[in-house]
DNA sequence: CCTTGACTCTCACCTTACCTGAGACTGTAT
DNA sequence: ATACAGTCTCAGGTAAGGTGAGAGTCAAGG
């Protein structure tokens, strides 16, 4: 009979984590004095704690390693928990690495500009929605914001006579690359609670759940580029390919003095 | 101004975590209704909410992400800070490799032997320790009982005539490969818990700290050879090399019964 | 036999970054 | 007026233990 505390020097396992297992039924002692509450264990549990520290070092839990050790569990079944593990495994070392490289880029970039960028990247997904919306062609950059103006005023104008509500701000995706000034083709969009009847010139549809890397811009409309370019790096430095289209979401209600604007810059996101 | 769950939907930060940043101080609403106690965000607040995303996408806690908002953090500090995590980053992604391995070995076993194995495989550090040793050839297999019986009498008189005590189980380590049965080298070992003056024949050491793998033997000492071979197996397996020497660790007290014997096998790891 | 010091016991609270549920209000649309 | 969706606070839970308080226990030396 050895006491807990002999038993814990023996294996390398700490005491409080016997008395855990002991609380949980994992490994009971062989005997407790019912007086003083002392633990006492046998050599005999060395197998079974063994067991119990491999099964943990697989990553299984300690109520999954309870199952295997109470034979609940077929071996059939240990094998499918194990397949598990190994996916789930593979998966986090794919996120670790990401996120590995997603440290480098950022210290780089501290070392070069030595200060913080004003614009920090995220990686998200956006839910799928129910659009209104308008595409538009774009002759020169300047008739930009007349052009906009009519598109979303289309949109609304639409969604209103249908008697829809809006589900969020109003975007618009532009399905060339941003340092493309002329001929620009981009849809006004408005993001709707249900399916409406489309007309020729405004489209109703869904928009697909989408993996995207984002980032808020903060102040007027003709600063964009540095947000674009955040992203576009951070793409870069994170293994991904830009494709050709972004969409931009216009979250400041109208009326919003210039250097208070608030948009946010969403990229697509394509492996490579 | 914004109602928690619109600026939820909005970032597709759930509702719980806003209240939570809230709590801890990170991301305060603009204002809160005296009366109702409704939170209400601003779109401004939208940069915050990336930066904290972004930084706790890096690994960072919140509460490391509250000081970098706070400004208390030089931006030298944050560089020291990202350092470290990627080193630690670097050290769970080898870690995962290993797990991964590990796994993977255990799954071709079961496949195998369509049963869990009798032998667990546990890599742990054994601490160092002050030991006294008898090293002692043995000519011929079968003269193993009387020359280990001789040594370790002879560590334990020393022992007591010493006044020391021991710190746990008496052990051996074996100079030779597992399948060498002839003129072996063994030292036979007790630990102590203080360093005692050693004689010709009986020596008085630290043994340092080593990193093995080890696996619990039951039975009589005959059938020592499944264990090293589970062992081998594992070490073989997981990208290690087996050194030429081993210990074998007696935990069961003198006079149990052959079968219920219990020993431990010690392989010390090296990395290839 | 007593004392000392090392062990051990239980109980309760802490860790991280949230999630869940209960019960009570609030806001908005019909 | 009423329904219903949204919001509030508060309590308790998660995984695998760690930490500390206060009390009881064991073994050895004097």
């Amino acid at each position: 009979m050895i006491k807990i505390g002999n038993f814990a020097r023996l294996t390398q396992v700490s005491v409080v984590t016997l008395r855990h297992y002991d609380d949980l039924g994992l490994l009971k002692p062989v005997s407790v004095d019912r007086e003083s509450g002392y633990r006492y264990y046998s050599v005999l549990q060395l197998p079974r704690l063994n067991r119990i520290l491999a099964l943990k070092d697989l990553g299984l839990s300690l109520a999954q390693i309870e199952q295997v050790l109470t034979e609940v569990l077929s071996i059939e079944e240990l094998r499918g928990m194990l397949k598990l593990k190994h996916a789930e495994v593979q998966q986090q070392l794919a996120e670790e690495q990401g996120r590995l490289a997603r440290i480098a880029a950022r210290l780089r970039q501290i070392e070069l500009e030595n200060s913080m960028s004003d614009y920090d990247v995220v990686l998200k997904t956006v839910p799928s929605m129910i659009i209104v919306s308008q595409k538009i062609t774009i002759p020169t950059n300047d008739q930009v914001p007349a052009y906009f103006d009519a598109a979303f005023m289309a949109v609304h104008t639409h969604l209103n006579a249908q008697g829809a509500k809006d589900t969020g701000p109003s975007f618009s995706i532009w399905h060339q690359a941003a340092d493309v000034y002329e001929n620009e083709v981009v849809e006004a969009i408005a993001p709707i609670d249900r399916l409406i009847p489309e007309t020729e010139q405004v489209k109703v549809y869904e928009l697909p759940e989408a993996q995207v890397v984002s980032t808020i811009h903060r102040g007027s409309y003709d600063n964009f580029i540095q947000a674009h370019t955040a992203l576009l790096q951070w793409i870069e430095a994170n293994g991904y390919r830009a494709s050709g289209t972004y969409r931009e979401i216009y979250m400041s209600p109208p009326g919003t003095p210039e250097d208070e604007l608030i948009s946010e810059v969403q990229y697509p996101l394509e492996k490579v």
